[in-house]
DNA sequence: GTTTATTGTAACAATTGACGTTACAACGCG
DNA sequence: CGCGTTGTAACGTCAATTGTTACAATAAAC
């Protein structure tokens, strides 16, 4: 199992766009060559933070800032702009057996459990944030 | 992204063992009817559980058992079992440009981060053991 | 010793999702 | 207008997951 590139491109993204927004135009072009990605990958990404409503893009003359004061933008955020919000986490196996006392309350038993892990994560997630980044990043940027 | 249905095919594979293996022979082919899926599906997870030191299986005459104290065998355990261990939970792109500020740091930056995230689940997954989970199943099995 | 059910494993197909790429219409500034 | 850029559709590729068929190896039962 594994999350996929999108989360930390996502998060390298905004980065991108913390720093140099205000110094130049931050373009798809400019930050699929800082993430070794591709400017229409990015663009999609692009697509689902502004729909997220931490970025704004500018279209037809180009460039993204971020909307958001960098304190209130947590990697819970651009995690749940990124991966489908709406989908499970864990996926479930199919109509287990309900002739088998297991089978018939697996759902029951787990469902808890399972979200449990999943909001622990997000509760994780919800330690860091951009302007606490930006700031571990500061120092190497000079 | 979407946590593979082996994680909680295992789950309830080591339940049925639990509620069933001193009372009948635990095949794969049971296990599989329990589960709502595949004989030899089942036996790559038993290899796997059997691997990770949680349960023996029975070459030839078949039926599996479990090892360990229940009380002793958590989530955690069983989600290492199935899932790759060795495999980073995060997938990072890989190659960011090291002449940007951001691409060049991101690692250094961001890889603290998401181990904590994967701690977070990992101490979650801790907490709930299969005891706990047989006796939630229990009354419903009378 | 033969039969029987079962495991372990290889091999393959089907499906899905991620990522990259090309292409192009729409956009907005100079 | 001309230019660079975005948004998006349409594909191709690749890897992982799940299911399936097949079969040798195993061990108990008879």
């Amino acid at each position: 199992m594994r999350i996929a590139s999108r989360f930390t491109i996502a998060i390298h993204t905004m980065l991108v766009i913390a720093c140099f927004s205000d110094v130049r135009k931050v373009t798809s072009k400019f930050i699929a060559e800082s993430t070794n990605s591709n400017p229409v990958v990015i663009r999609r990404i692009l697509g689902q933070l502004r729909d997220a409503g931490l970025i704004a893009v500018k279209l037809g003359v180009g460039g993204a800032a971020i909307i958001k004061p960098l304190s209130e933008i947590t990697l819970c955020d651009i995690f749940d702009a990124v991966e489908a919000v709406n989908e499970k986490f864990f996926t479930f196996h199919a109509n287990p057996n309900c002739m088998c006392p297991v089978g018939e309350n697996i759902h029951v038993i787990l469902d808890g459990h399972l979200s449990e892990i999943e909001q622990a994560m997000y509760r994780q997630m919800e330690q860091t944030n951009l302007q606490k980044l930006l700031e571990e990043i500061k120092p190497f940027m000079k």
